[in-house]
DNA sequence: TCGCCTGATAGTTGCC
DNA sequence: GGCAACTATCAGGCGA
C-alpha cells in the first residue's frame, strides 16, 4: 500500500484512496482494541467481586443467579416457570395440584 | 454466612452476624452491577464503532476478523512453540529445565 | 404445542392435541437422554485412554496440546487465508469474485 | 526422530526407546482422535434432535431445563432454591412469607 | 425484521 | 478442597 501524497486525483481506487481506508483502519482498530481493553479490565474487576465474594463466604454460584433474575423482568421470569411446570407434568415429573 | 462484625454476642449464626452478611450481600450485588453497567456500556460503545465504520463503507465482518487475527496472533505462536517444546520434552529429547 | 396426529377433532388444542404433543415430548426427552449417555460413555473412554497414557509415562497436558494443535492445524490456516483475503477486499485491493 | 531399528542397546534414552516412544504416541493420538470424532458426531445428533423438537414447536430452552433437572439430583435442587430464596429475602425480591 | 449461527460467558467435572 | 480444562448455555451479529 502507497503512503498518500497529499494531493488528489481522478483515479477511481486510486492510491490515495487505498492510503486513507488504511488510515482510517488503522484508527477504528485501535479505538476497538482500547474499548475491547478495558471492558476486558471490567470482567476482571466483576471475577475479582465474586472472588473476594466467596472468600467472605458467599454462594457465588447462587450469587450470579440473582444477578440473572434482578436483570430479568419479571413477568418472563414466571413465563418461564409456567412452560417448566408444565413441561414437568407432561413427564409426571409433578403432581396435577402442584 | 459471613464474617461477625466484632460487636456481637457469642451466639453462632446470631441477629447481629445475619444483619452483616445483609448488608455485605447489598454492596457485593451493587457493585456487581455498577461494573456490569459499565460493561455493558463499553459494549454499546464498541457496537458504536462497527456500525460508523460499516457506514464509512468498511465490512464489518473483515473488521471483525482483522481484530481477532491480532489478538491471537502473538499468543498463537507462543502457543505453537509452546506445545513443540512439551511435545519433544514428553518424548525425552528435551530435558526439564530446557 | 405441536402437531395434530390427523385423527382428531378440528378443536384447536384439543385433548387429543396435548395428548400427542406429551407423547412427543417423551420420545424427545428420552431420544435427548439415550444420546447424552452414550456421548458420557465416550468422554469416559477418553478419560482412560489419558489416565492409560499417563501410567505409560505420558505427559497428559502435552498430548492435550498435540491433540488441539492437530485440530486447528489446518483449519488454523485456513482461517489465517480467509482473513488475509478479506481483509484485502476490504481495502480493495480485491474484486469481489477473486 | 530416528526410525526403530529393531535390536536393543544399553543406551539410555536411546534411538529404540525414542522411536517406541514415537510408535506409542502415533497409536494413543489416534485413539483419542477417533473418540473425538465419536463423541462430535453425538453431539451433532443431540443437537439434530433439539432441531427437530423446535420445528415441531417445543421450546427448547425449556426442553433443556428439563434434562438438565432430571439429570440433577432431587434434593440438591430443592437446596439451591432454598439458597437462592435466602438471598433474595435478604434483598427485599421477596415478602417474608413467600 | 426474524431466525440462525457464531463468539462470549457461566457452570461442571476431573485433576492435583 | 482449590484450580484448570472442558462443556453447555446464552446473547449479539449477520443474512434472508
Amino acid at each position: 500500500m502507497a503512503s498518500n501524497n497529499g494531493t488528489a486525483s481522478n483515479g477511481a481506487d486510486s492510491a490515495e484512496a487505498q492510503g486513507a481506508a488504511k488510515q482510517q483502519l488503522r484508527a477504528i482498530v485501535e479505538r476497538i482494541e482500547r474499548l475491547e481493553e478495558e471492558k476486558a479490565a471490567l470482567a476482571a474487576d466483576i471475577r475479582e467481586v465474586y472472588a473476594e465474594a466467596k472468600a467472605n463466604g458467599f454462594d457465588t454460584k447462587a450469587l450470579r443467579q440473582v444477578i440473572r433474575l434482578r436483570k430479568q423482568d419479571l413477568s418472563e421470569r414466571q413465563e418461564q416457570e409456567a412452560i417448566l411446570a408444565t413441561y414437568m407434568h407432561a413427564l409426571g415429573m409433578l403432581e396435577p395440584g402442584e
